[in-house]
DNA sequence: TAGATTGTTAATCGATTAACAATC
DNA sequence: TAGATTGTTAATCGATTAACAATC
């Protein structure tokens, strides 16, 4: 059987077709057009389509996509349709922040665990979350199955903490950390960083 | 004069360089080759030569290119020799935490003007910043000079937020409410949502 | 000098767009 | 039916890689 692979460049777009559909959805739009939801997030329509044919038909001619039903195809192309577990590791400012945001639940995914190395932190309460002493992540993490780790450490310790990560079963790394990250190929990292954008930004302005 | 557009996904990476770069000259490293560097961000030798070459010659056949320099000239073409002023816009657990951030400072961002629509935070002091009425927005934000900000608002005022800057005088906008903004194409704009870059991973999980 | 590495050109590869038959 | 819009193919465009002369 023959699977061609997607490219991860269309992979990357999925989310925001799912983000835009969910807020008509939310809206009460019932049907849209590739021409419409390009025009809500700034992509072709022809891109989108082209980007959804790797997937299958999900749209009738002459009439667009329903909504509600390519959110669920989208949905279950992109594993949404259970709840992923998350680690969260470093307790600073970033991490409380991270620790309290909805949008995490709203969208399926669930904080299960929480860890830091400050004596000072470990076993304080952070949003129904205790944190716990990151010397536990090793027996924690495989116990409850966790495969997804945010990563809230300062640079200086970021590479080994992934490290350990990854030997504690961790599978993909959403990293805050301004380093980047040198990790066997089969662990997934995206990155978040403030400054790289900014940095990308100034060069348009003067 | 013919001045060729460099391409926006080249601009990209230069602050990913730069961020090695500087790693690299605080470790006391003070020659690297498009190798090296290309080894320890995952892009390969040639397409970090191919991009540098866009700006100009800045490495020496042979022994490839002084660390020191190169961050030196990184900056200059990124207009990082300037320090850029900040307005946060938006003072919520995110807000609070990137007030507090020592990062920006230390690479030449400046956060100058906090605000908020909410009666009790306005006057409020966060990391040395007050807390100014979202109001105001409209005349302390020229008054300063700020050209950019950083938007963590609820999504559900993200756009309106959004259109009061850029009617503010910001052309550029580091964007965290997990919506994806309508703004004059001259505005530049840099998403940051954790969703998203959840959703993206989770595709090669099972 | 010999070895190493640049900057650049040409070749390859991949992504986006245009166009349109199919069809709702 | 007529109009709208899909899914897909072919054409175009752009980005990456390979290769190598130049040269430190």
């Amino acid at each position: 059987m023959i699977t061609r692979t997607v490219p991860d460049i269309v992979v990357g777009r999925l989310p925001r077709y799912l983000q835009a559909l969910e807020h008509m959805h939310r809206e009460g739009i019932k049907t849209t057009s590739s021409q419409e939801l390009g025009e809500a997030i700034g992509i072709s329509a022809a891109q989108i389509r082209k980007d959804l044919s790797q997937f299958g038909e999900f749209g009738k001619q002459g009439t667009g996509y329903s909504v509600a039903y390519l959110v669920e195809q989208l949905q279950a192309i992109l594993k949404l349709t259970t709840i992923w577990d998350l680690a969260l590791v470093g307790m600073g400012d970033l991490g409380n922040a991270l620790a309290r945001y909805q949008g995490f639940a709203e969208h399926g995914f669930r904080i299960t665990a929480a860890f830091d190395n400050d004596p000072e932190k470990i076993g304080k309460e952070v949003a129904g979350l205790i944190i716990q002493d990151s010397r536990e992540m090793k027996r924690i993490i495989p116990q409850l199955g966790i495969k997804i780790a945010m990563l809230t450490v300062p640079a200086s310790v970021a590479q080994s903490v992934a490290e350990e990560l990854v030997d504690a079963g961790i599978r993909a790394i959403l990293n805050y950390a301004p380093i980047s990250l040198n990790l066997p190929n089969e662990i997934h990292v995206e990155n978040i960083d403030p400054i790289i954008k900014l940095q990308h930004m100034t060069y348009y302005l003067d």
